[in-house]
RNA sequence: GCGAAAGUGGCGGAAUUGGUAGACGCGCAGGACUUAGAAUCCUGUGGGCUAACCCCGUGAGAGUUCGAAUCUCUCCUUUCGCACCA
């Protein structure tokens, strides 16, 4: 791969470069160095409240700093800027802000690599990804920048969590955690690999230990219905979220003892099936079982085997189900029959009760675990009077039907047994009808350094203490430098040492600190007030809030975006807002894509080569044959295409993009590959083709600034051809405006706008009209560009003889008079197929219409000598003749 | 395992409401310019024999419809999320 020589110069000019003068060569380094120098002393960019306006708050998700820029940024950051400058030039009084999401994981593991601070660390990332972020041109209010690792940020965190402790929205108890019994330390999910630890390679254990809480449960009904609302989010964000929160109606129902004293409660969706029920199972963590291992060594090994391996649901969802009879019963409630209570490691504790009653004929799950330990199987669902077999599962078994075998319920329809069980249940004060949302609280203490500390003081005689208010922020200590071995601040006396605020006696500090996703959960209401240090935040939040237009990654579908519709109605309910919803429209962006190349050595390593080191050989077609490694000319392998990270090698540099081409094409490519919510593949190629693209625009723009002046057009005397450009030009305005500001396909904007410059450069009319033609169309190229490629534009604008800046410039008006037309193309087609064209004048009628498409001799050697069965018109669209 | 989405030429993608499949770009081929190369410009480019005609063609298989890339069902593949990465 060969770059084009650039010959850029040393240093870019102070003054302004005379009008109408514009050097023929396109040097994005020069030009954009100025534009950006001008864009930051002019203060452009900095927004203030004014309520005469109307308020356009446009936000990208904030970077975790973690060194510099990935492509995932740049097209995230180029998305938002496309529409950030497309609505100032709408008119709109636009905030685009940008921060830091500065508190994490990737820090701490920096400081155990290089023994650097993580606040040192952090620190230094920030300054060079600014640097990077203003070298691609973004329209960024930097004066609003936050860093959530700043004290002045995250005191609001606290007192929030203060708040929410006084509401009951907080509480503490226990929580199960990855522990590394060799570090003796708590693992992140993405520490833990193959259920051992990444560091000392041991079988992790897991571990109950007291951590914060915060009751999103409560929200529940709030955030799912609130999802019907959201008119701007993708579908499938919503069903994501919907799914997660996971509401289900069922019946809690209580099986007593059999040896007397309390009930095991345990919640179903079927409770018609209850007289199908032949055990009931429970969670290794479940009370139950820890009381029946007691004294039975094979129970206490198979509940301790249990709590090996990881958290992670997803490969809990993958082990071998799993059971052990606990040699305890309970009764049926209606029958009193015994029933074997299980230890089973499919029943999640954190879920419903943390136990299930097991009803084998009509449960895959039940079955198969029944099958496996000869557990009785009992059919109690007649389904459209099927034939049940209990040799294997059908696929009907758990479908809806009549009660059978089930007493006095016999003959009732699912929603009627359910109905009258839940309230004999009730009856017996053995059930209950409830809902049950699979959505769990958000469990926020981490037992890590880099994080905001959580405001709590532990006495031993008032318990635990909140740090009262006029003491906030508990400010992290910067300088310390984790090891892998546990909080560094369970070792620094001078954070933890306090006194008790109550009784003033000698206290513990809480060393654990706060969930990152704490702080992204409200950074964007700080953004509207950053400076105020009286309240986490003040009036102005009201004109800016809630966001017109969220960006970011389709990874954070779930979890981020529900956090932060959670704190938004909390934050409402303490009268800090009064909106509900804090992104009203969400575009979420695909991942970028690039190719993966390996080799395998003879003792099966794989190692991974980067596709900037690979060149490709092609075959007439252009179908690519072979790859080899540039430095030794021997193959290397494709593995396809797969997300750019370092453990398969395949990342590019954006900078080394900037470098080469200049912001303007880094975010063309960017926008021109797909569209956003799609996955982006990096392509070298396509990188040289937006470049070239800008190089014709640039000639074009030569050309008509070094030619005479055009007089006005005489729209009076234009020829077809002039006629018909004009068109192509307005169309254009139509169609990029839809695509900018509707569909967010900024893929085939500019694919019209491409279309449009071929067209000017084709036309080659030199008239008066012809020229006038040709200058409009240039400068409506210029302006429809202008959020995409703003450098370049704003240069030839400038050389055009505009006076006014493009950036203080409005969006293109499309000309309705250019666009009417008095024929219209139709197709014909013959039973589907296409078979001819016609034009007919544009208000021709059904009959004329027919009678045109008839006559098409295409089509009349296909439809001669059959019968005509019917033809059907599609005005504006085609004909379709049907023949037998 | 569960939840969500996506599969269209050699490649990225277009086809917005069920109505001309392949816009635009890349790549490739041929040509112009050049001592030569690079760059640039012009032409061609889904497959079936060169062309015309025609036929086939949107992951696989069925279905609905005058008409399906688009709607329905089954299957396959890939990507994202699964609560301590952010």
């Amino acid at each position: 791969m060969r770059y084009p020589a650039l010959h850029f110069r040393s240093a870019p000019r102070r003054d302004p470069p005379p009008q109408n003068r514009m050097q023929s060569l396109y040097e994005p380094a020069v030009i954009e160095a100025e534009l950006q120098k001008l864009w930051e002393k002019s203060r452009v960019f900095s927004v203030c409240e004014d309520p005469a306006r109307e308020k356009f708050y446009c936000l990208s998700m904030f970077p975790y700093p973690s060194g510099k820029l990935h492509m995932g940024h740049v097209r995230n950051y180029t998305i938002g800027d496309v529409i950030s400058r497309y609505q100032r030039m709408r008119g709109r009084n636009v905030l685009q802000p940008m921060g830091w999401d500065a508190f994490g994981l990737p820090a701490e593991n920096a400081a155990m690599a290089n023994g650097v601070p993580p606040a040192r660390w952090t620190r230094e990332n920030i300054a060079y990804m600014k640097k990077q972020l203003k070298s691609l041109g973004f329209a960024l209010d930097w004066e609003r920048e936050i860093a959530t690792c700043d004290p002045a940020y995250y005191r609001w965190n606290q007192w929030l969590f203060l708040r929410m402790l006084e509401r009951g929205l907080v509480y503490l108890t226990t929580g199960t955690v990855n522990w590394d019994p060799v570090d003796q330390t708590v693992l992140a999910n993405e520490q833990v690999i193959d259920g051992r630890g990444w560091r000392t390679g041991a079988l992790v254990e897991r571990r109950e230990i007291p951590m914060y809480y915060m009751r999103i449960t409560a929200y529940a009904d709030q955030l799912l219905s609130g999802l019907d609302r959201l008119d701007g989010w993708p579908e499938r964000v919503k069903v994501m979220q919907s799914n997660w929160i996971g509401r289900s109606e069922g019946v809690e129902i209580g099986f007593p003892h059999a040896d007397g004293g309390g009930v095991l409660k345990v919640f179903t969706t079927r409770a018609d099936t209850l007289f199908g029920a032949s055990y009931v199972a429970v969670a290794a963590e479940h009370p139950l079982a820890e009381r029946a291992a007691d004294g039975n060594s094979a129970l206490t090994a198979f509940v301790a085997e249990c709590r090996h391996g990881s958290i992670m649901e997803a490969d809990l969802a993958v082990q071998e189900k799993r059971g052990m009879d606990t040699g305890l019963h309970v009764l049926h409630p209606f029958t009193g029959r015994k029933l074997p209570v299980w230890v089973a490691n499919y029943v999640l504790m954190a879920y419903g009760e943390g136990a299930v009653m097991g009803v084998p004929g009509h449960d895959e799950r039940d079955f198969a675990f029944a099958k496996e330990y000869g557990l009785p199987i009992l059919p109690v669902i007649d389904v459209g009077g099927r034939e049940y077999s209990i040799n294997a599962w059908q696929p009907w078994y758990d479908e809806y039907g009549v009660c059978k075998h089930s007493g006095e319920y016999d003959g009732l329809d699912y929603q009627a047994a359910v109905n009258a069980m839940a309230a004999d249940l009730a009856a017996k004060s053995l059930g209950n009808k409830r809902v049950q949302y699979r959505l769990r609280d958000w469990g926020i203490s981490r037992q890590r350094y880099w994080g905001c500390p959580i405001p709590i003081i532990h006495c031993g005689i008032c318990g635990e203490v909140p740090v009262p208010d006029d003491q906030l922020p508990v400010v992290l200590p910067e300088g310390l430098v984790p090891d892998g071995t546990g909080n560094p601040l369970t070792r620094h006396p001078e954070f933890y040492e306090c006194h008790c605020p109550k009784c003033g006696k000698p206290a513990r500090r809480e060393t654990d600190t706060m969930d990152t996703f704490v702080d992204s959960s409200w950074y964007y209401f700080r953004y509207s007030c950053p400076d105020t240090d009286r309240a986490m935040v003040d009036e102005r939040t009201k004109y800016w809030m809630p966001v017109d237009q969220y960006i970011g990654g389709i990874e954070h579908a779930i979890l981020h975006l529900l956090y932060s519709r959670f704190w938004t109605r909390v934050m409402r309910d303490l009268g800090l807002t009064e909106v509900d919803e804090p992104f009203s429209n969400l575009l979420t962006q695909g991942m970028v894509l690039n190719e993966i190349f390996y080799r395998k050595s003879g003792d099966g390593r794989i190692s991974y080569w980067n596709p900037a080191e690979v060149d490709a050989q092609f075959d007439q077609k252009g179908q690519r044959t072979l790859s080899v490694l540039r430095a030794d000319g021997l193959p290397v392998e494709s593995a396809g295409m797969g997300t750019m990270s370092k453990s398969k090698n395949n990342g590019v540099d954006p900078q080394a993009l900037v470098d080469r081409y200049g912001a303007d094409t880094a975010r063309l490519f960017m926008m021109f590959a797909s569209p956003p919510e799609q996955t982006l593949e990096w392509s070298d190629a396509a990188v040289e083709g937006a470049y070239r693209f800008l190089r014709r625009l640039w000639n074009l723009g030569v050309e008509m600034a070094g030619g005479a002046p055009a007089r006005s057009l005489d729209r009076g005397a234009l020829t077809d051809a002039q006629r018909e450009l004009r068109r192509k030009i307005h169309q254009t305005v139509v169609k990029v405006n839809d695509d900018i500001g509707r569909r967010y396909t900024f893929n085939t904007a500019i694919a019209a706008v491409m279309e449009l410059c071929n067209a000017l450069a084709r036309a080659g009319d030199v008239s008066e009209n012809g020229r006038a033609i040709l200058r409009e169309g240039l400068e409506t190229a210029v302006l429809l560009l202008a959020p995409i490629v703003p450098h370049i534009t704003a240069a030839i604008w400038r050389a055009l003889g505009h006076e006014t800046p493009l950036i203080d410039s409005s969006w293109p008006e499309a000309d309705q008079s250019a666009l009417a037309r008095s024929e219209i193309e139709l197709v014909v087609q013959v039973n589907g197929k296409l078979r001819g064209k016609v034009e007919v004048a544009a208000d021709a009628t059904e009959a004329d219409i027919r009678a045109a498409a008839l006559a098409d001799g295409g089509v009349r050697r296909f439809v001669e000598g059959k019968e005509i069965r019917k033809v059907i018109v599609v005005p504006g669209r085609l004909v379709n003749v049907v023949v037998e």
